[in-house]
DNA sequence: TTAAATTTTTAGTTTTGTCTAAAAAAATAT
DNA sequence: ATATTTTTTTAGACAAAACTAAAAATTTAA
């Protein structure tokens, strides 16, 4: 598989995760920064290979064999960026990019040594979760800060908006992956939060 | 610059090291397992970018940019052995492959916080060199076994015949980087070396 | 020092992934 | 239900990196 068409399975595959339906042309060329003449071109080919069902103006989704093809290349993208961020100690925020790159190199062999070497991580340094050698993926009851009860602790998983001010927002505010958080108060007026995070209390 | 590119550089500094003068087009053809037609067309390319100096039917040589961009991507190559030989545990003979892979990321800070993590390594796992962060080698003296004195300690640094099956042959035989080698007798009729390696007498 | 052999370059194609512009189909609005 | 708008596909072109076959330059040999 060419790097340009594991781009468009793993941009197919998360557009599938929000819609169920089938994927259009322009949804796509909009995640890849091309046009969806380019996309209609590639989705022949990866059709042909097997790999998507499309039906022209139908829309395409996700083979079998596509959407497990998929799931090895977020393995690998998010098993790196584990890598990148626990063992050679870059930030969060910096380290989608590379694993952007990463995540094409082609050998089984070194991401399940990669994995292995990693300790069989079942989350990536944002939250989300890392396939398995199988392409099981570990399920976790996730829900917005926004919408979650009072006086009741959570634990932070992930982030929604991925953006690096974001990132760096929360990395200044002490708030990581793990923090333990319990909403004290809630200010309706302008939706205020008033909470405690690792025993230190902060508005946000 | 392309992977492509970085191959054609890369090539071009290993026959340099081996052959001072200009490089022909066809030696560079047999190494990359190409045509005669596109070395000349890469070259065209390459001289516009200044990375090597290039004079029809004369050869070429890199120039110094060239050389330093050389210089980083047998860094990368070797800084990535070195991680998966120590780190993820692959013999010595499997990792040439997918380091060809890996040289070809990009980011320079990727590549500086991988050799800290590796503590600064001065050679890969085959006994070669690796440049620095500047592109400076370390020199070694380096003699072949069949040249060495009698009765002298020596250590294996390096192989010249880095086939999988000699490298196989050596692990087998316990023989590895850092092993300590004497020579007890050389036997003029067919070659074969007395050693003591390790404290371990054999035959070669 | 010419002639033969070899090496290198040029010219013209191919493939992959992209693009633009135009045509066709589908969705929407009146 | 038809007209308009939007989306998607087709057709034709381009750039990168390769190839083949033929021409040109260089080297070697007689």
């Amino acid at each position: 598989m060419t790097i340009s068409e594991e781009n468009y399975l793993k941009v197919i595959y998360h557009l599938s995760l929000v819609s169920p339906k089938g994927i259009n042309t322009n949804a796509i060329a909009g995640m890849l920064n091309t046009k969806a003449s380019s996309v209609t071109d590639m989705m022949k080919k990866l059709s042909d290979k097997e790999l998507v069902a499309y039906q022209k103006y139908q829309g395409v989704t996700l083979t079998e064999k596509g959407f497990h093809s998929a799931k090895m290349i977020v393995r690998k993208h998010r098993l790196w960026e584990v890598f990148l961020v626990d063992k050679l100690n870059f930030s969060w925020d910096e380290v989608h990019e590379i694993a952007e790159e990463l995540e094409h190199i082609k050998s089984e062999v070194l991401i399940n040594k990669l994995d292995a070497f990693l300790d069989f991580p079942t989350f990536d340094p944002h939250g989300d979760p890392i396939p398995n050698a199988d392409g099981e993926i570990k399920k976790i009851n996730k829900l917005l800060l926004s919408d979650s009860q009072l006086n009741k602790e959570y634990q932070c998983v992930g982030v929604k908006d991925s953006s690096s001010e974001f990132l760096q927002y929360l990395d200044k505010q002490k708030i990581a992956l793990g923090s333990k958080i319990t909403i004290k108060e809630k200010e309706s007026f302008d939706d205020t939060l008033l909470v405690e995070i690792d025993s230190r209390e902060m508005t946000l």
